[in-house]
DNA sequence: GTGGTCTAGACCACT
DNA sequence: GTGGTCTAGACCACC
């Protein structure tokens, strides 16, 4: 049962960000290992009911970051060398959220125990557990 | 030395973002205290050598939060009585903040401490120390 | 003890409009009646440590409206003949602010009841009892 | 027949009050509803022969209120998730409104009875009856 | 095609 | 002088 993905058409994010953003995560857990095959662009369209295109557009752009690789008229699969970002480059990609995260929380009032204390319930939330 | 706000005309973060941005943080670390005046929306505008609409946005937006106020004829002010949110709101309005820190973090493969560690660095930025 | 009037210098609306406001409702109370002297722009001014200039322009637009009179040389009365607004001319003031009211209760999911309670309770802080 | 406007550049209020207020009204009568899409920025202003940045900042402002949402490249739709506030904050934004319109029908020397019969008249205009 | 931002400049009302 | 509104037109990012 490879890749099941959930998708909410009303939802305000694009469907094809969701997708990336789920297939990202399932790629990362290890429950689709490098060299693994995605599912063909027109049977997940058909599966999730939802235009072929934004199928494509997912795939391509998970290309494009390294994270799959096409092989012409095979499929897409799992890339086989894990994509490496550099500490910097991770710590500039979350650092706006984090600035965003803080200065909310500062103009709300919140204490930094009531930021930390909520940090670690999503963390866990999400699987990551504290070491 | 009245507000001191640095624009980058190059980030992706829209100028009247940025200014709101500042302005918040400059009243909440009360270097601008209830009932003091900000610059006038053209002489900022000079100043920052930018158009005045964009300056006007961002204070109307800052009025519309409650954290300053308009006074027709004289200028923008400070608001006086600062407003009291509901624990169920404030945690309300962090939350979608704190979803997205968590995801991007989890796609990013960052560890549980990585993003504590983290957090902690930014809270002390803002001053907010754990007890 | 004639007119004693409160200003809130921090208050957003404008010294002269709270003096209108005052007035009109002093004399419509009838704690100052058709032909009653008001104190003079000076000694107003003096009393409440404000420009006398303030106190002019109130002054003027009360003259304007016809609530006083001026006599030359001699300071501003009551007006003898009492304002006279149609029933119409009375609607048509109160019209904008009855629907700004009732639209926002709505939108707040407010019922009928809930907004005739606070009405009630409001009117009688200003001393409208219903008959 | 989507959302028929009608504005009057003649009123004092501003054009895009009067969106705002048309729009808010519509989706309250339910004949907007959750995930219906509005009209572009630039259909409804060609249509009413105004700006599109008037009609984009009332879109805006009831985006920012959470009346609707706006999506990337697809346009503004009916916010899924209504808005639920406290009973404290319902108070706190009718609170003004009402100290408005007590305190004008004061000055206009309006009876208690006066003011609650109009008010009970505007509220079945808006379809708000007494229980 | 859609919304989002910014500029330039005009006119008004208020103080 | 101040803020408030509106217009015209440009450029960008996203879908």
């Amino acid at each position: 049962m490879p890749l099941d993905c959930r998708i909410s058409t009303g939802s305000t994010t694009p469907i094809y960000r969701q997708l990336i953003d789920q297939i990202r995560l399932v790629v990362l857990r290890g429950r689709l290992t490098p060299g693994d095959r995605l599912p063909s662009v027109r049977s997940l369209a058909q599966r999730l009911v939802i235009n072929p295109n934004t199928v494509a557009r997912a795939y391509g752009e998970l290309a494009r970051d390294g994270v799959i690789e096409s092989q012409q008229g095979k499929g897409y699969f799992v890339a086989t060398k894990r994509q490496v970002y550099t500490r910097a480059h991770r710590r500039r990609r979350l650092a706006p959220l984090l600035e965003a995260l803080v200065s909310e929380a500062a103009l709300l009032d919140f204490s930094a125990d009531d930021v930390t204390a909520a940090l670690q319930e999503k963390l866990r939330e999400y699987g990551l557990e504290p070491s």
